[in-house]
DNA sequence: ATATATAATCGTATTTATACGATTATATCG
DNA sequence: CGATATAATCGTATAAATACGATTATATAT
């Protein structure tokens, strides 16, 4: 990336920007609709579904921890994956947000 | 990235994720601000505005307009770029949509 | 205490993304 | 036509993401 210029953009756009790049990746989206469905959530179920070894997996679901969309507590040997709806709602509001007020500015065709 | 496993997921999976790619940079989404702002939007305009090269700038479009979010039209030696107002309508229901999905499913926290 | 199960982390290879300067292409203006 | 303005593309350097196997760490079970 040569040298990041993200400190140049607005914290609003950064935020959205990581939490759209949490979900920029189809593994991760199947991981949270998986999670959805099992209120269990363990890796361990993902890797069974998903044709991706455990290691990318794992790391999959510690971007999605890092963005915050979910949780993760340790449960003896296993750990246990849930969605974090608050974080989630606030993403969903966000988007939404930046949605409506680009469109409220305009929505004629220019070009 | 070693071997691509985007074959393995759904259609809808793919499609939304490269719409999130296409938004998980903060100086796209500046980008889609300032098309939205000004109906009239050259990329001249927009390397005034963001602290990135002019080139730089012009490939942040083309990643925007590969996702099919925004139009551009050559328009003599300038190109008009603005926001496909009818993708983005359908990023934001695909996105809403994967949000609700979820939250049927389950919405009580797990661990 | 040892074995087992589970998942995180490490190391590594490969691909993709980001950023820039330089060049090229295109069309307008004089 | 030549000069100018605008933006796309090329080449390149660097950083980040993706994927895997191997190893390590953790806690449970025997």
């Amino acid at each position: 990336m040569a040298i990041a210029k993200t400190e140049a953009f607005t914290e609003k756009e950064q935020h959205l920007a990581s939490f759209a790049k949490a979900v920029s990746h189809p593994a991760r989206i199947a991981i949270l609709k998986i999670l959805a469905e099992q209120n269990a959530c363990i890796c361990g179920k993902i890797v069974e579904v998903l044709p991706l070894a455990q290691s990318t997996v794992s790391q999959h679901l510690k971007e999605l921890k890092n963005a915050g969309l979910i949780d993760g507590t340790v449960d003896g040997p296993k750990s246990c994956y849930c969605i974090n709806w608050k974080a989630f709602e606030k993403f969903n509001a966000e988007f939404n947000s930046l949605f409506s007020s680009l469109k409220i500015q305009n929505e004629k065709a220019c070009c």
